[in-house]
DNA sequence: AACGCCACCAACCGCCTCGAG
DNA sequence: TCTCGAGGCGGTTGGTGGCGT
């Protein structure tokens, strides 16, 4: 038998969220910050388990969440990221700062995995194998680097923190970075974070009273006002992945590259994967870290081929 | 108008990781 | 070293609304 699901109490409530209730959490939040979740229930009177509330947090209150319809850019970045991680979908959102894990799986679900499908039977060999190819060399690159991905992500924060930038959540989004709210040399940005979750609960009242049928319409002006009170209040939202140049680059990534990676020289590197975040081409990481737009350097730590890598590493 | 089908997405479930004790 | 619990993550489910018949 399984563990007992962890909301199987009597007289914890499932289900949608009442405004009510983002509400209370989103002003619990606010003047405690997140974090504590298992305290938030009690705390609050919710009749929610603190799983419950956390989620309801980081997929939806949050500031700086933007939804709605998803830009091509974004798309486009999603199905690269995809082939290159796998079903990693809180790694792909951290290079989507704006996006949750949750709504990206979902759009990849939903809309994506349909789209390449489709693209796949129209275009017979060519694009849908080329596509085809870029999965299964996903596959063929192996753990190792998709480790290494994540390595790279987390030695910039490493790196990025050591150093105590002044704006560490233009590279690293908010969402894989909890102490970025109660980070102890930038006071100011929580608070500009937390008003953007004043304006949240602005939003939730103004929802709530006005019972908008127009579900997209209001998602959307939604987006738009917590967005522009985040970047608005910091200029916090410019990130690594949000401009064309740097999406063009990421998307130039070739697939045949990674294809000429064997098998078994994957097999030898995941057995002797190194500490990367020693050992990553530190000029490529200072680079991404202090050039705003950096898309030839991004563009450079997503071209690296694994031959490259390995010199690199080994 | 009523019904069924389908798409979408918020929320849940359960496993995993990691840090504290 | 081991245990335990909080939090993170990915897969899945269920409610809801739109659309066609």
């Amino acid at each position: 038998m399984g563990r007992p699901p962890c909301c199987d109490k009597i007289g914890i409530k499932k289900g949608p969220w009442t405004p009510e209730e983002d509400i209370i959490l989103v002003s619990y939040i606010q003047e405690h910050g997140p974090g504590n979740w298992r305290l938030v229930p009690s705390n609050t009177g919710l009749m929610r388990c603190s799983k419950s509330c956390r989620l309801r947090w980081t997929n939806y209150l949050r500031p700086g969440i933007k939804r709605g319809n998803f830009t091509d850019h974004e798309e486009k970045m999603i199905i690269h990221l995809q082939a290159l991680l796998g079903n990693r979908w809180a790694a792909i959102a951290s290079y989507l700062p704006q996006r949750t894990d949750n709504d990206i799986k979902n759009y990849w679900n939903t809309h994506l995995k349909k789209k390449l499908k489709k693209l796949q039977s129209e275009e017979g060999d060519d694009e849908g194998n080329n596509y085809e190819k870029g999965n299964s060399c996903s596959q063929l690159k192996g753990q190792w680097e998709r480790r290494l991905q994540t390595d790279i992500h987390m030695a910039k924060q490493a790196l990025c923190e050591a150093l105590s930038l002044d704006k560490p959540t233009q590279i690293f989004p908010e969402t894989k970075l909890p102490s970025t709210f109660s980070h102890p040399t930038s006071p100011n940005k929580t608070s500009s974070l937390y008003a953007s979750s004043t304006e949240n609960i602005a939003r939730l009242l103004d929802n709530w009273m006005k019972k908008s049928p127009n579900k997209t319409e209001t998602n959307c002006s939604m987006s738009n006002m917590v967005t522009t009170g985040s970047s608005s209040s910091e200029g916090t939202q410019s990130t690594v992945t949000c401009t064309q140049d740097q999406f063009d680059s990421l998307w130039s990534f070739k697939y045949e590259r990674s294809q000429s990676v064997s098998a078994e020289e994957n097999t030898n590197l995941v057995e002797s994967k190194p500490n990367v975040e020693t050992q990553v081409p530190l000029m490529l990481l200072e680079n991404w870290l202090f050039e705003d737009g950096a898309p030839q350097c991004n563009e450079d730590l997503m071209n690296m081929s694994l031959e490259e890598t390995a010199d690199g590493l080994f």
